[in-house]
DNA sequence: CACTTCACGCGAACCGGTTCGACGACCGGT
DNA sequence: ACCGGTCGTCGAACCGGTTCGCGTGAAGTG
């Protein structure tokens, strides 16, 4: 069930209905009428592979995404929904990529082998030689996170440095001295993710300005390192009151390490930082942070990404967004348990 | 870049690069290594999608996903991170559709223009018009879930009838006598969502068995909505001491919701339920749950998929997974509160 | 030395679309 | 009656691979 069949049927030449279909060429309305009506018969719908072929465009984008194995946080989930959403309505699918352990591999099958139009990259990195290389193949991508070089390239970030210092000045504010810093692992901070360095440097700066008393941990992405963590940050200052993560999953476990040590949210401990909204409900109390817009970013990287392809020789473009932090109940002020 | 361009370098014929590169007819050492010359020096890669359109299968693999907008369940998010992973494993990409608002769109992109060679159909129905209509066109697929006619389909499934019932048992067993059931939305229960629907036959007909007074509660996917449920159990029913949940997303919401009305878990009321270990862990005190095996599902349906591409001819398959409960600390013992 | 056998490589056709150049029919104008 | 232009359609080439049938030269055999 071809464009040949239904041409021979219709009586006319392959071209034509291509022509009907595209509309590339006025087609005389009996024309018309008579092909559509064999399209209709036949439920016929022309192959997307051959189209591609044809045009050179997959109408498809990669979406490179984090190492499986490793645990995915929620806001990577909403993002990947509204990316996918925000597509569709462009009439592109989206091809999913692991840059796993085997990132070459996977790599080469999206690009390599031209899978996809362009490329939207998730956990950027400072130095990202994904990135590069994506660049210097002047290969069409839109990163999520800015890179050390940000000038000239297209991406949708969060200012983490900002956000982390809003954090801090918040905490500040309510007359916490002594905060302690939950970053994402270590080993993805030794990788040099963005969020991880950005966040750490404006919680540093920020800390350094309104004169706190800090320490700063890594802890890996679930309950169990969370509730570790707590942990090693009361022993090695049992005097702390107060604590700014970037780390969503293991935000339960920073809860439960808490509790379990008797310290009441937010009575004698305050907990903030910068999680999508929906994971910040879901603890008790619901942790005032700097949500997330997850769904935001996947939209807003999908229409750049989309302008790109329509115009490659457009000028770069981003955007970095920077939340407010939403209040709700998960921070205090100080000096109550002093 | 393409194939002709390496055969007239390497001077040879197009077919002989094929075939150097296929294996599928034997080539001369000598022009073998010429090719392979030609072909490192220049970094080509064949292209996707000629291949495609010669052999007649996209080596991609379509996943449709329950409807964007509404939440995602952690569940989900780690079943398509491993299903993406073993597909790879397979030389597949994947594809990702929403079956959304727009369904009959995204399936037609997938089905109609031939865009995937199969597909995996996520958060199945009993009465589910995507699966008739996968089985009518006999369009490969797997299913996630069971239909009501699951004989003769390929499917990987999650027994919610004898989970939910565990749950049951064990809350029973430890002489509860009084139970809610928290389900999925009613507006998924009422679509005709099979978990929902199998999970709360399972309840319902072990509390029969075992004389428990049961009220069952629709709740929807996200914290708000669990904690309200909450708040509804305890008003209709305050001498209620435990609860069964389906609802991975209202978990959160759950908890707050008894700590609010000074509802100590475990101690006056028992929590369990089918949820994935991650997000059971994220709770405080941890979920006693029936842990849903998502990743394992994930590889399951890939490879059943991949073995009815391979054997379209071959009999049906499925696997019914049924994990135990993990104890962990949210149930204990009734009658402390008596 | 003539004859088969085999390994190797080539050219052409094909997958299912899109697109370009050309051509015939019909029109109105002089 | 002839000419120029427009409209609608057609055939052919092309996108970049795969695959089939055949030809050719070298090796093996009696």
């Amino acid at each position: 069930m071809n464009i040949g069949e239904i041409a021979r049927r219709a009586g006319v030449s392959r071209s034509t209905v291509s022509y009907a279909l595209s509309g590339k060429r006025p087609v005389s309305d009996d024309t018309r009428r008579k092909i559509q009506q064999v399209i209709d018969e036949l439920g016929y719908r022309p192959n997307a592979t051959a189209r591609a072929l044809a045009n050179g465009r997959t109408s498809t984008i990669g979406l490179v995404f984090p190492p499986a194995g490793n645990h995915y946080t929620g806001m990577q989930l909403d993002f990947i929904g509204s990316v996918v959403e925000a597509a569709a309505a462009y009439d592109y699918d989206v091809l999913l990529s692991p840059s796993g352990v085997d990132s070459d591999r996977s790599f080469q099958r999206l690009l390599g082998e031209r899978r996809v139009d362009g490329a939207i990259l998730m956990e950027i990195r400072l130095e990202d030689d994904r990135a590069e290389h994506l660049a210097a193949l002047d290969f069409p991508f839109v990163a999520i996170g800015r890179t050390a070089q940000p000038d000239g390239g297209w991406w949708v970030g969060l200012d983490h440095t900002a956000l982390a210092a809003a954090c801090v000045h918040h905490l500040a504010d309510l007359g916490h001295r002594r905060v302690a810093f939950v970053n994402r692992p270590e080993q993805l901070l030794r990788a040099g993710y963005e969020s991880a360095h950005r966040g750490l440097d404006g919680f540093t700066k920020a800390a350094a300005e309104r004169g706190l008393t800090v320490r700063t941990y890594c802890c890996g992405d679930d309950a169990a390192s969370g509730q570790a963590c707590v942990e090693r940050i009361l022993h090695d200052d049992p005097a702390t009151t107060a604590l700014v993560t970037l780390n969503e999953a293991a935000l339960g476990g920073l809860f439960r390490g808490l509790a379990q040590s008797g310290r009441h949210v937010p009575r004698d401990f305050s907990v903030t930082g910068v999680v999508a909204s929906r994971w910040a409900e879901t603890v008790t109390p619901q942790l005032t942070a700097a949500d997330v817009p997850a769904e935001e970013m996947g939209r807003r990287a999908v229409e750049l990404l989309v302008e790109r392809l329509d115009q490659p020789d457009g000028p770069p473009r981003h955007h970095l967004l920077a939340p407010p932090i939403s209040l709700r109940a998960s921070t205090g002020p100080a000096g109550t348990a002093t």
